[in-house]
Order: structure tokens, then sequence, then C-alpha cells
DNA sequence: TTAGAAATTTACGTTTACGTAAACGTAAAT
DNA sequence: ATTTACGTTTACGTAAACGTAAATTTCTAA
């Protein structure tokens, strides 16, 4: 059962947290090709990374076909000198996509840094505001 | 023209690189409201920076609601203490998001670096046969 | 002032990435 | 033997994010 050289398709499931129905969409598409026994999807190890690594692609925006191109770059159909010379520059453009995406990543931190500095700012002001009303408060009930 | 008050919806198409149609469907799902000059619409820095915003958002692969929240973040309507605090929470929620991010983009960079020298060893195997062959094919001459 | 470029609205179409329902097979436990 | 908990195929549905076409108006430069 856990023995973790094949998987069925409700582990692989439950361990990324996605639906059955998503990992056999992943295959109608041809992003994965599982063996059967019987009827029976068995994952190998080899699927449950590629399935990995197409999540990742998600989590990251790719589009599913984006993630096939990425899933490919790491396990390719190892050609000609020129096949190999394309997918060199296929990984530098992945390279090159992935270091535009950490440029928008630190932006955002950076602006995210700013928005909590004005919120706790705003935070400190409300806090004042309503000392002052405990305060007036109190008058209140001293005069009652 | 290009005194940068304002805008109009094809300059910002341009500068952006998408469409207008794109820009005006952001105005259907309330992401922008520019000012309009008779029929004609005209935006403003601020129009423009929260354009700008949303499509950092995409490509990072948030949905456009996502980048709702997230601009919303930037651009809060300042409420009382409980909202400032939810605001708060908010902006860690989006930090750590973007730190697992950042994390899915490290290992596929490093990925990608095994991928390269993979295919680099790969490509001086290549060349290795190219000159076997290359020989061989002189001796052939030679002998022809 | 008139052609042409760019703007507008309306509305239906398309792609992606699954969701969902129906009808059924399989295997283990009671 | 039957319930329970999976699995399967088939096929239509759907939400998001625009694309695209048509018909119209509005600027702008010659």
């Amino acid at each position: 059962m856990a023995d973790h050289s094949e998987f069925n398709i409700g582990e692989l499931a439950r361990e990324f947290g996605v639906t059955t129905r998503t990992i056999r969409h992943y295959e109608e598409i041809g992003l994965l090709q599982p063996m059967r026994r019987g009827q029976a999807r068995i994952y190998s190890p080899a699927d449950r990374t590629r399935l990995k690594l197409i999540l990742r692609g998600k989590r990251l925006g790719f589009s599913l076909d984006e993630s096939r191109a990425i899933v490919d770059l790491y396990d390719p159909a190892r050609g000609n000198k020129e096949q190999l010379q394309a997918l060199l520059a296929r990984i530098q453009q992945q390279r090159d996509k992935l270091n535009a995406q950490l440029t928008d990543i630190k932006q955002m931190l950076s602006s995210l840094d700013d928005a909590e500095e004005s919120c706790r700012k705003a935070l400190k002001k409300a806090r004042k505001q309503e000392k002052k009303q405990t305060k007036t408060q109190a008058n209140k009930k001293g005069k009652t």
C-alpha cells in the first residue's frame, strides 16, 4: 500500500491537494501516462514527479501547455545537436521568465512593507482616537 | 498628448502590451473606473498604476479577483481598528504566498541548472560522435 | 470638409481548466 | 451477499478572461 514504488490516483490526489478529476484531466491532455492494472491507473514515482512539477508550474501561473514544455525541459527526447541547442535556448528562456517573476515578487513584497507601515500608522492614530473617546466617556460617567 | 497627467485607452494598451478589450474588461468587472470626457475614457496616473499592479499580478498567476484584493491592500478603504487589523492579516497572507512562490521559483531555477548541465554533457558527446564521423568519412574519402 | 484612424457599445464566441452527474466495475470488510 | 469505498468512462456544464465582429461615433490631419 505505502511502499512508494507505485501510487493510485486517490493517493496522489490527497498528497497534492487536487481532485482525481484534475489528475485524469492531465492524462486526457497527455501530461501523464500512467500504467494500467486492469482498468485502474497505476502511477510510478516518475509520474508522481511529473505531477509535482506540473502543479509547481500552476502555482507560478503557468498554463498546462507551458507546464508541459517545462517538464519536457527536464525530461527531453534527447536528440541531435540542433535539438540540444534548441533545448539550451528554451532553458535560458525559462530562466529569463523566472527571473522576471522574481523581480515582480520582490517589488510586491516591498510594496507590502509600505502598505503594512502605513497601516500600522493608521492603527496608532485609531488607538489614540479611542483613548480620547474613553476619557470623554469617563468624564461623562463622572458627571452622571 | 504626452503630458502624463492623463492617458487614453490606446496609450495604456500600447504601454503595457495588452488590448483595449482587456482594459475595458477590467472596467466591466470593476477593477478600473476611469473618468469620461463625453464617451471617451480618460485614465489618471492612479488608474495607470492600478492597471500596472493588476498586470503584475497576472504575470504571477493571480486571478483578477486576487489582483483586486491585492490592489485593495495598497489602496484600502481605511476603516476602523478591526478593519485595519484584518488588513494587516491580509498583508501577511499575501507575503506568505509570495514567499511560497519565491521558493518554487528558486527550486525551478536550480532544476534548470541541472537540466542545462546534462544538456551540455549530451552536447559534448554529440560533438565527439560527430568528430568520429568526420574522421571516418575522411578515411573513406582517402580510400576513394 | 472629408477621409481615415481610433474610439465607443453590444453581444455572441472561444479557450483553458477543470466540475459534475450518470451509470457502472472492483475489492475488502461485515 | 451486501454495504462501503474506492475506481472507471462518457459527456455535458461552467467560470474566468478575454477575442472578435458589427455597427456607430468622434477626432484629427490633410
